[in-house]
Formats: structure tokens, sequence, C-alpha cells
DNA sequence: AGAATAAATGCAATCGATTGCATTTATTTG
DNA sequence: CAAATAAATGCAATCGATTGCATTTATTCT
């Protein structure tokens, strides 16, 4: 009926008539025992559906072959993109993964990294939450040397490896672009700028505007969370001004959708009237019409990178010479939303 | 420096000249303690920044407070937010989830169910693999009564609770649909049948053909795994036959939209010439021109929904008098790419 | 064969928190 | 005030695997 309790190396001791260490060696493969009593062993474990307790080796060993993420929301399609490419490095190197959001709360983000901490995890992976502004929290990983990785929107000012885009030369780009395509009133849709991701979209903007001497406006910078409902605000809003902009650049795709739905719904033509650049290329970026303009970040090569040097530094466990900041490549999709040039050629 | 290592309640004890057990019901407000004692305690412990150490606590406690779960692919947005319902309910219970893909791998998904048992995970939740064809490796868990929950693919004949939806009624609901709007050669594109979901889904569209005398051939049925690169294949062999279909039923909204971006291409007309449903709502759909008809499922709630289910019986610990199978409902969204009526009407 | 060396195995402490049972201290009661 | 009861705290074993050191067994060499 109901098993017991489970097998463990004392049971195969007992059994065998030998010690829990020789038990616990040869399950190890170690080159004291000998290949007898280990295939004994091995056997024996099978036979009795043996499965090690890793939470007892784990308080034992003070590791715990886990790694710990958080992020803001695991249904955004950037976060799962890259949590799949930590998963699948991690598995290859036959660590586990711990995955929490945060919700994009700075409190529910301490309250996770707490309790990740407490789960004794051997390094973290973290992107903030968009409340985030402070960062105590992460003290708790730092004061004890516990590698982390940051990647996306970074906690400065901890020495631990850091996964970005160059958000200001993409920032510049989008723009640039937009300008390129004869958009002569630019908007921009910002996100909180505490958060470098968003302040330095908002920097390569400027810069944009500045290098090709148009005016810098403050009526056409909205900040927002950038939510479905944000873009629909601000695209109104913007359309109520006196001079409104022909063009926005969008801290990200989801805003830039909602801008494009209410577009096509009030009759302005997109991109002919009006061009949209994004962020991030969300997979419905490609297929809506008109398809989204965006910058593509390898998000899964982004996790892949995170969890490599996290485990590195794991492994190693000697703190890094110097931590880097790992800049990955980022490309700008030039889609239907700001092909002006093609339509009025 | 370097802090040597952790604070324990050994530490604490020491310091305040009490015993270990003392600091240790203290912290968990065991009613045997003083509150002087329990505030002097917990002041000490906050101010050496005492972290519980969760491993020694799941070792000897038995429990590990902690949720696996083992989902096909993370980053696929049904799953996604499945797992975003589990986390949310999970955390409010305190429990931890860790998250693994099986990348729809048999071989896989074996291995990381026996990595969520070695962790001593306190209970899992898992939809199957699409290759998966024997659930042996569930017999892990199912052999210690250790509570599973299944849901979407499920595996059968477990003592389980189960969170689906009718697939079935699905099916016929989106084939009855295409035939209301004049459909009168109806495709479709079927997913592994060893799995419940692509099985139901298709008894439920043969279903409705035969409900209204509609002949059923099978070059007008397809199988595959569903990938856009699998519609695109399908769609083409579709129309290449000598009386190819007017519509086609997919077994999910991904194969869906790369029908209709080749149809797009290729000067065939959605709705108006042919017909499509997809299956899921996924978030593209919507937004896509034109949109995808399709059925959505409760994606959230099931998450949350399992996680109830799954807690319940793991704080219980009574094994449950029966064992549910929850239909979760779903709906029918018909947009765009079925809306003949509209176009003709 | 006996000593010296190498190989294989065992002993017992340890990781940090929990908990049944025992003991001490405080409070109540006759 | 002594006895009885209640409240607070401590002792020591435990969870299961690991590991430094000690011990036993096997092998090699003179």
């Amino acid at each position: 009926m109901m098993k017991k309790t489970s097998v463990t190396i004392h049971d195969l001791a007992r059994e065998l008539n030998i010690s829990a260490s020789t038990v616990s060696r040869a399950l190890n493969d170690s080159s004291r025992i000998s290949r007898a009593t280990k295939d004994k062993i091995k056997t024996l474990a099978h036979q009795l559906g043996y499965q090690p307790n890793t939470i007892a080796s784990n308080l034992r060993t003070q590791k715990t072959h886990t790694i710990g993420i958080v992020v803001p929301l695991i249904n955004r399609h950037f976060f799962s993109t890259f949590i799949s490419g930590v998963e699948d490095l991690a598995f290859e190197a036959a660590y586990n993964v711990i995955i929490s959001q945060s919700k994009d709360l700075l409190d529910k983000e301490s309250r996770v990294v707490h309790s990740l901490f407490s789960n004794r995890v051997d390094g973290l992976i973290a992107s903030v939450s968009m409340q985030t502004d402070q960062f105590d929290h992460f003290n708790l990983f730092a004061n004890k040397n516990i590698p982390m990785v940051f990647f996306d929107r970074i906690a400065p000012d901890f020495e631990a490896h850091k996964i970005v885009v160059d958000d200001f030369t993409c920032g510049t780009m989008a723009t640039q672009h937009l300008i390129d395509q004869g958009c002569k009133r630019i908007a921009h849709l910002a996100g909180p700028v505490s958060l470098n991701t968003y302040r330095d979209r908002m920097s390569g903007y400027l810069e944009a505007l500045r290098k090709n001497k148009l005016a810098i406006e403050e009526e056409l910078i909205i900040y927002n969370r950038l939510t479905r409902v944000d873009g629909l605000t601000a695209i109104k809003q913007l359309l109520k001004l006196k001079n409104p902009p022909d063009a926005v650049f969008c801290g990200n795709d989801t805003s830039a959708l909602s801008m494009i739905i209410y577009l096509r719904e009030t009759g302005i033509r997109v991109p002919e009237d009006f061009c949209i650049v994004g962020f991030s290329n969300e997979p419905f970026s490609e297929v809506v019409t008109p398809s989204i303009s965006t910058i593509k970040q390898p998000a899964y090569e982004m996790g892949q990178k995170a969890a490599e040097l996290l485990i590195q530094e794991i492994e190693c466990k000697t703190v890094p010479a110097s931590y880097q900041t790992i800049v990955m490549p980022t490309e700008l999709i030039v889609r239907g939303s700001s092909s002006k040039k093609l339509y009025a050629g």
C-alpha cells in the first residue's frame, strides 16, 4: 500500500552489510570504492528504486545546484524566452531553476528575493521591477558573495555581471529611422526612467533629435508604464495637441500595438500619416497589420549567457577578477508601421 | 569582508544564553515561549540579519513548501500564463515553484520529473509533452502518494486531479461554427492523437461533421506537431488536393496563423474564400489581420485552480476521497478569419 | 614470509532546524 | 507555606547525505 518512507543510503548499506559512507561514495563514483562494490550498490539502488535526497545533500554540501530567477512577469514573451534560455543551459549543467515574478512590484520583488535566499539558491538572475528604485534587498546576496547576474533592467552598483543591450543606441537608431522616413515631429512614450532601459532609450531618442537639429519638446514625451491602456491614453493625448506628432517611438511593443489599433479605428493611416516604432519584437508585432517596426533583443541568447556566466562564477567560487557588462547585439526590424518611404516612393 | 558563514539559530542562542530549541520555537511563534523571550530573540535575529536556512528545515520536516511544474515550453503563452496563475496562488500560500520544461520531449520530461522528485517537491503540476505516450516516470510520485495535478495534456490512469477544458465540445463548436458560416469542405489539422487534447478536438470535429451529415474524408485530416512550419506544410498540401477544402479547424493558433499568412500571400481571401479557426487564443490571434477565430482557454484560472487543488491535497495530506476532473469553461471567439457571413451578408 | 605500501572500507561528526520528552521556573491554590 | 499546577525552557535525537581521519584488507616487494 503506502510505502513508509524513502529508501536511503542507510537502507542500502544495511541490506549489503556495508557502511553508509561506502554507499554514498559508490553512488558518487568515488575512486576510493572498488568497481565490484560500486556495481553491487548501484544494482541494489536501482532495484529498490533509490532516489537521492537532494535536500540532505544540499544541507551537507552547502550547495543546492539551484539558480533563482526573478523577472517582472513570466508570461511576457521577452522574459519567458529569456527564462527558456536559462533553463536550457542550467539543465545541461544539472542546475535547477526556481522562478519568481515580481509582478513589477518592488515589495513583491523584495519578498521573493528573500525567499530565494532562504532557499539557498547558488546564484541569482534578476531583472528588476518597474517600481524598483532602491536595491537593498539584493544586498542579501551581495553581502555573502553569492553570485548574481542582472539583465535588461539592471541594478546598478553591484559587483555582478550584467547582460544588457545598448538601449541608448537602440533609441537613437529607432528615432533616426523615423527621421529618415521623413517624420518631422517625433514623440516618445517612455517607461519609468528609474530603470536604465527606459532611461537609455529615451536618451537615445533625445540624442537623435539633437543630432538632427530637431526641437526637443516636453509635450511630446510621455511617461507611463507602457501597458496597452497606457499606450491608448498616450496616443489620445498626443493627438489632442494643437501641434500633434507624426510619429512615436514607443518604449515597448505593447504600447505600440494599442496605438496602432487606435489609429486604425480612427482612420489615421499607418505609416502614411503616422509612423510607429516599438521595442522588443513581441510575437504579435510581426503579424499585426501593419506589422510593427521594432528592436529585436536576443532574449533566448541573453538567458543562455546569463546562465553561463552565473554558473561559471558559482563553480569557480572565486570572485571574478572583473565583472563584465555584456552588451548583446540588437537589430532594428523595419516593418509596415514605419515604412513610409515604401509608400511615398 | 567576507562573512564567514550564515547566522544560525545556534548563534542567536549562544548570544542570548538560551537553547537553540527556544530560538527555533520563538521564531516560529510557538505558544510555548513567552512574549518577552520571543521579542528578545526576534530583535536579535533582525539585528544580526538572521535568515532561516530553509534547506535544514526542509530536511527535518520532510516538507519543502515547493511545487514542481512541468510544461512542454515555458515561453508559450498558454503555459506561461498558466504558470503565472500557479505562481500567484503558490506565493500567497508561501510555496515556491520550480519550473521545468520538457521541450516536448519524452526523455527530457522523464528526467525533469526525476529531478523534481529528488528535490522532494511537495507536489507536481504537469502537462505532458507531445511525445509522451507512456507515463511510467510519474509513478515516482504516484507510488509515494505525492500529490499531482495534471492539466491540459493529461496523463490518464493516475489518481490525481485533472484540470482540462472540454476539447471535444470545443472541437464540435469550432467545426459547427464553420459549417454555420457556410463552409462545405472542412479540413482539420490535428496534433498527436496520443494526447487527449488533440484526440478530443479531432473527435469533436468528426462529431460535428457527422451530425451535419458531411462526409468525413481522410485526406482532409492532417496530423503533425502544429508548428508554424507544420501549418504551412499542411495548408499547401490541402490546397493541392483535386478537391481542396474551404475551411480548416486547426489544433492551435500557431498553425492557424501560418496558414493565414500563406493564404494572404497567395491571394486567397480569408474569410471570403477560406475560413480558419484556431485554438488557444494566443495574443497574436486578436491582432493579426484577419484576426483569428479561436477557442479561448482560461489559462491563468486553470493555473490558479491547479495550485489550489494541489496545495489543498498537500496540506490535508490525506488522500482525497475522490479525484476530480475539473472542466474549465471555454469560449469560441469569432473573429475575422471565419466571419464569412458578415461579408456575405 | 614478513614488512611496506596501496586500496578499500568504516567511524563518527557535521550541515541547521525541529520536536518529544524532561526539567526548571513561575503561578495558583488549599 | 507547602503542594499542585501551569508556563517556560532545555536536552538530545533526528532528517539523509557527506567527508576527514582511522582502520582494515589486499597487494607488492625484498
